[in-house]
DNA sequence: GTTGAGCGTT
């Protein structure tokens, strides 16, 4: 089973092998997204990251607030999305 | 060559 986690405050930088570098550390990491602007590509500054159900506190409470790229990344779980169920 | 609160694609 996996969840998936919001990773807020990113850096413009920031890709989703990053996202995964930071996060495989702490858990079980099924896979990455950061969310890019469909307009222009660039990265919105945030992103999704899926890991496994049993991993979620304690990868939410090892990234929530650590430094990343300089500034403090904000990690919770994310919100339902359409058509998960 | 920019920005900074916020929840994503089939």
């Amino acid at each position: 089973m996996a969840k998936t986690l919001y990773v807020g405050n990113l850096p413009w930088s920031t890709t989703e092998a990053d996202l995964a570098d930071a996060f495989r550390p702490h858990g079980s990491v099924i896979s990455s997204r950061i969310i890019t602007d469909k307009e222009t590509g660039r990265s919105r500054g945030f992103g999704f990251v899926e890991v496994e159900d049993a991993d979620v506190e304690n990868m939410i409470a090892a990234m929530n607030g650590a430094d990343f790229g300089g500034r403090q990344v904000v990690v919770n779980e994310a919100k339902p999305r359409q058509g998960q169920y």
